[in-house]
DNA sequence: TTAGGATATTAGATAATTCTAATATGAAGG
DNA sequence: CCTTCATATTAGAATTATCTAATATCCTAA
């Protein structure tokens, strides 16, 4: 895998763009496209404030993606990877390892 | 995928425990194996204590798991999808999504 | 042009991580 | 017993993340 310095940063500062219980949740409902942030909201259940400010952090950290349509902004998931990692380490709440 | 709360939180302790340029590193060295602390600390180049912090703080969150012979400590990945979770992200370096 | 809905930004408080340096523990040989 | 090598633990400082609440911006219809 040869993972030097600046990989690991830059792998780690991917894994803290999702290492957060919302942030989780706003992926996942993401997973099935884009969506505007009033629905993201909705769909995760938290306040306008929080929930706008982890998608920005998502975006800076290229995780997700949005384009603005009229007074909506509507984000995506642009590193894909990123839903592998989810199914992932979500299949296990009851196994071992 | 039904990312309820609890579980949400599962997977960003998890995440968490991964997102840090040492502990991927430290993760990496162990890949092809169980390895002593100061077999560990050789391969990352850390200070023995921090090294020995990171362990630590994997082993509790179920990430890694170790054993005793003698005087030395083994470490190994006990959470083996965490491999797939650093290959996946890895393969990232260049690429834009 | 202004009012309202949709989203973003900010500042500061609080909490969690990380690092540092020092000290502690544990095993084994002499 | 002591010493030494291997590892763990600790306390506190420094940094970074998170939450809160308030305010700002941006768009569009009237």
């Amino acid at each position: 895998m040869r993972l030097d310095k600046s990989s690991a940063e830059n792998a780690a500062r991917i894994l803290k763009a999702l290492a957060h219980p919302v942030r989780l949740r706003i992926i996942e409902s993401l997973i099935d496209g884009e969506k505007c942030v009033s629905d993201i909201i909705k769909a995760v259940g938290g306040k306008q404030s929080i929930t706008s400010q982890h998608l920005n952090m998502m975006r800076d950290k290229g995780v997700l993606s949005c384009r603005r349509i009229g007074p909506m902004v509507y984000y995506r998931i642009e590193k894909r990877d990123v839903i592998t990692v989810l199914k992932c380490i979500c299949g296990h709440k009851n196994r071992h390892n």
